[in-house]
DNA sequence: TTTATACTTGAGTGATCGTTCAAAAAAAAT
DNA sequence: ATTTTTTTTGAACGATCACTCAAGTATAAA
């Protein structure tokens, strides 16, 4: 049944991945993939088609165990609060890998003629926003949160913070000034999921 | 005294900044600047080194003209939060020019091997954390902040929530989503800056 | 008008880009 | 063994990359 194939997909697609996140996708060539990926090109041709959809395929990868990570981090703490400490902690704290978050950062790379993988992170961002406000309802039913509280609006604020420290920490990794931060972030947080207030007074006046 | 420059240096250096703030420097090529530039190969060359030492000017620039502008509304704003206000709205609801800081672009945008770029990008958000400082301890004497608040953790604190929100709206301008998430992130700088509560209790704890 | 000087031009450099495809290699089926 | 099927290989393609430099052009001084 024909010759049997070297590389492991979901192997593969982690090393697309990290290299993909790590440099960009301009900042990438083929020729970069093919020594980490140990492939010839007309491998990588026949397994992924070619280097707009191999980043597609990456970018998946990378989202999906993002959201699989977060759902295990809350699924396993014993509070809404508690996993999202976890889950950005782990997140800031890891050195093997870049800070920020690969789809933000596509987001931001891609030039706007090719817009389709730009359009693609967009849809990710939001379908993980969906994933908070899930994971939201389900700590209002355990009172957790305020039932006052719009769910939607502490979702955008919770992922503000999360792209925020993301970025911050891309500069420079100091872990005292992590944590103290993280800590800032999570404090404020819970004052908003407990006592409800969101979008309270809008100030559109010119000052 | 010969031939007179065709080309004014801040105006090109102006369209340069434009062009790598949107694409990057991977993703714009030398042949882009030509046309955004209206100059041949050889003119941008003998004006500005090559294509890494352009970017360098432009990222100058761009840091000098936000700096500038910070100053300029902390200068005529009538409370520091009121300054803020105002320059992180402007920069959110400008519909020309990316959302995303150009010097946080850098930093994740370039390879680790080429990170000259990088480095001086860290510097100058470090140089724009210290202006942060100073329009606090400013504000401090006006009795705007606690006595007792930490303002090198406030600055940072600061800087958190600008890159969360520049990075959060370059996939989407929402502007009621916009003036919404702005008002509960200054809301929170306030609090934090009048009760003088940060780095409060770390809970370095494993959940 | 001529000369000296400063700037612009754009064809052309070798290198690298993403991509292709005929040939080789390795397995199962006959 | 031979054939069939599937995958891997890597030389090579045209396009584009960052960049160079001899020639051309415009100004002021002589």
């Amino acid at each position: 049944m024909g010759r049997l194939q070297r590389y492991n997909k979901a192997e593969t697609l982690e090393k697309a991945m990290n290299i993909f996140w790590r440099n960009g996708f301009s900042g990438t060539s083929m020729r970069d993939l093919e020594s980490c990926l140990d492939m010839r090109p007309g491998s990588i041709y026949a397994s992924f088609g070619n280097k707009e959809h191999l980043y597609k395929q990456a970018m998946d990868f990378y989202a999906v165990r993002n959201f699989n990570n977060f759902k295990k981090y809350m699924k396993n703490a014993e509070s809404f609060m508690a996993g999202l400490d976890q889950f950005i902690r782990q997140i800031l704290l890891d050195n093997k890998n870049p800070s920020t978050c690969m789809l933000a950062k596509t987001i931001s790379d891609i030039s706007p003629e090719n817009n389709k993988l730009r359009a693609k992170a967009i849809l990710m961002i939001i379908s993980f926003e969906d994933i908070i406000v899930t994971e939201l309802s389900r700590a209002r039913e355990n009172s957790e949160i305020n039932q006052n509280c719009d769910l939607r609006s502490l979702a955008r604020y919770i992922q503000v913070q999360i792209l925020g420290l993301r970025s911050y920490f891309e500069m420079k990794k100091e872990p005292d000034e992590i944590l103290e931060l993280l800590n800032d972030v999570l404090i404020i947080i819970k004052t908003k999921a407990t006592k409800g207030i969101t979008a309270a007074c809008h100030n559109n006046k010119k000052t």
